[in-house]
DNA sequence: AAGTGGTCTAGACCACCTC
DNA sequence: AGGTGGTCTAGACCACTTG
């Protein structure tokens, strides 16, 4: 019994009766258990294994792939927590119904957000200070107030068209600078940043809606009174410290905002 | 040897000198990692382990907890996923700065958001229908048009005033039946679901903001034109199949939607 | 060189599900 | 009873960081 390959694995290429090992690289630097994630995986992506149905056995995966249970465990584990797939005791581990949107709500830039939809991002700066901190920013921020943040002010633009006001305020380590010409240059403030070093990887977001004054109406190019979407934010480097505060007043006819939630 | 507390952990009542062991309990049905794992976290929230502070290393949390490696590890990963830990491999594992908010972006009611808010939720029945869906419901619940759908608004309260219209459009199973009284019994929507077996775990959700109609002003007791923030989502249930689409209306000047987002 | 986390093995027994 | 995933052990060697 258990005869050739037809299982989880790829077909081979000279049909070679034997099962198990195979596509497990043991001189490479590449963990096994990480092989053998992406070799389940590109089951499923391919289309192989499919919504519902069983994977092979742990024990069985063991025995093809000459690795031991804990090497099996560990990929099928990664692969649950990504949401491929669904270990149930006693009865098997079964490919999930595909998320989504994989990943959780994502933090994307501006610009990033602009280019997933479909547009040319664009920026114009309007100003660029670095200026002490009013009570407003250094509470969001976390700082004392009268600290020295920099302010950067832009008006964003799809396909040359105004959608929106930016408003940032950072506090950078004291050998960072902002001058306009990066600004200029560079569409994505939060490139930018990266490129100094500094890695924004989570934010606190509030969204609310507001109707145009005078300024924003005539930057936006829309009538007084037009809805407005703000979206407020605190964001946060990899060592968890409030970096930015922003403030994103777009026009509610070209702007929305999606987030995918979790229970 | 083996003697009693001190450990990473609680202080000794009695102060006996030695270290390890103990705390693990090996008769209950507690898993030990998930015994270690507690232990640790109550260092952690408990304030005796502090952030940026390294934990004893795994092998000697193998030693003193008399348990393998392996199950340290174990221990350790799932604090670690859980943003509590942080490893490098050849310095050590370390207490992580805590996280803005713990998990992730979370799906909650509008009676929770209420509720959590401080308010207290109220909800008035404003219709109750069982009618085929239109190609806009449809398409968002991933049906055909005309399959039939319940159909659900309501005006949301916040301390008797009225803050916000609640659509939605709910694919249930043919034997799961709505009636007004329940409705107005409970307030949350979700929570009549969950009794019924239904787990609404996911959703797909987008902000955008519009100017008040006539009778939104009049339902929301606001001027015409006023700007009101909307949420649409779609709600999957724990099969990921989709099971809710809702449109909630809200006063921009009393509701606001927050996010926590990662990069 | 010593210490840390990262990967891996070859077993073992338990808890749960299905027949 | 037999199969599945869940937990656990006692080792081993590797990769990275630091003195």
């Amino acid at each position: 019994m258990t005869k050739s390959e037809n299982m989880i694995g790829i077909q081979p290429v000279k049909p070679s009766d034997s099962r198990q090992d195979m596509n497990m690289d043991r001189t490479l630097r590449v963990p096994l258990y990480y092989q053998l994630k992406e070799l389940i995986l590109a089951q499923i992506e391919g289309g192989h294994l499919r919504y519902g149905q069983a994977i092979p056995c742990e024990r069985e995966l063991c025995e093809r792939y000459r690795v031991s249970r804990t090497t099996v465990r560990q990929a099928i584990g990664e692969l649950e927590r990504e949401g491929y797939l669904n270990r149930q005791q006693g009865k098997g581990t079964f490919v999930a119904r595909p998320r989504i949107r994989r990943g959780m709500a994502q933090l994307t830039s501006f610009s990033e957000e602009v280019a997933a939809s479909g547009h040319e991002p664009g920026s114009q700066l309007l100003a660029l200070r670095h200026e002490p901190a009013d009570s407003r920013v250094a509470s969001a921020l976390g700082l004392e107030e009268g600290v020295w943040v920099w302010f950067v002010e832009r008006l964003r633009l799809a396909d040359d068209e105004p959608i929106g006001i930016n408003l940032s305020y950072l506090r950078l380590p004291s050998d960072v600078f902002l001058v306009p010409a990066e600004l200029e240059a560079e569409v994505s403030l939060w490139s930018l940043l990266e490129a100094k070093g500094i890695r924004l990887v989570e934010a606190e977001e509030t969204i609310l809606a507001i109707v145009a004054d005078a300024r924003q109406a005539e930057l936006l190019g829309v009538p007084e009174q037009s809805p407005l979407l703000v979206k407020e934010g605190v964001v946060y480097s990899d060592e968890r410290v409030p970096v930015e505060f922003h403030r994103v007043i777009a026009r509610a006819d070209r702007y929305s905002y999606s987030v995918h939630v979790f229970r």
